[in-house]
DNA sequence: GCGGTATTACGACAAGTGTCATAAAACGTT
DNA sequence: AACGTTTTATGACACTTGTCGTAATACCGC
């Protein structure tokens, strides 16, 4: 029973995303690398424990070799999407709706995203009318999370 | 001579959204009623210095009366644009398109939320539109069917 | 093999958050 | 007014996160 740490990692702190966006841009560096990189004036030893602790926490990977080398152990996306998921939940009744409203209705949105958008919900149509015809609802269901 | 701080609210931290989320939702309450609203197997106490912190913060506000009344001091809006923007400062390039991608890729939306996205990308494309060209006054809004 | 530099490991401290226990006040009821 | 209950105020303790300083190690050029 070494069920400890759980794969949703809770959310990421402001500063600990700080670091992860430095990752994820600066793809694998060395500690020296990873100061530099952070540009910030904070010391050495503190960019050292902040990336070790992300390590610890499993969302960074160190390397082996002398100088090792810290990179992002989970993606931008998964991230994004956990925040994301969080996010929509914490919206009205979970609904996805008022916050694509929001993010759209903010801004000004040019052609070219005006013609993804409209891509994307294609996409999402097809999607939609596949489900309808393809009645098959499998019974077979995947893997429970952690048993 | 003031201000400039209490605008630029960081991010709450997950527990405290906890917090907020039931002020929106059981709007002002007085402590027990916060406490019982929470629902969760926590200490009466725990609950008091936590909002207490929060009013210390500025995000709730706490009524003099005798039982004092909690509610929001920001609004649930403001958090969400407040980590929406956030988060879309962290996708690549401050690109939102991806985070709707994500967001659409992610579930398998029905007729009704697809049809809502069209109208939701109509309207920006007439904005877009409109301030590209001539002022065009034909838009009624259309009532969605499928309600 | 040695000394100096680069890396890493540790331990510390402060602020912020979650959790409470207790003490102090304010109230309502006899 | 006195008592018991409800509300508040305080103080504490544990953990996390941001920041470092210092000590221990590993490496490199001689």
């Amino acid at each position: 029973m070494d069920r400890k740490k759980k794969q949703s990692l809770a959310r990421l702190a402001t500063g600990e995303l700080e670091l992860m966006e430095m990752l994820w841009r600066d793809g694998p560096v060395n500690l020296s690398e990873a100061h530099e990189a952070l540009g910030q004036p904070i010391g050495y030893t503190t960019v050292q424990t902040r990336l070790n602790r992300l390590v610890k926490k499993g969302v960074v990977a160190k390397s082996k070799e002398r100088p090792a080398n810290y990179s992002a152990a989970i993606s931008r996306e998964q991230v994004n999407q956990h925040d994301l998921d969080l996010l929509v939940k914490r919206v009205n009744d979970g609904q996805f709706l008022p916050l694509v409203a929001q993010l759209v209705g903010d801004r000004n949105l040019s052609r070219s995203e005006i013609d993804q958008l409209k891509d994307l919900i294609a996409e999402a149509e097809l999607k939609e009318k596949k489900s309808k015809k393809t009645t098959r609802t499998t019974t077979k269901k995947r893997g429970g999370r952690n048993g």
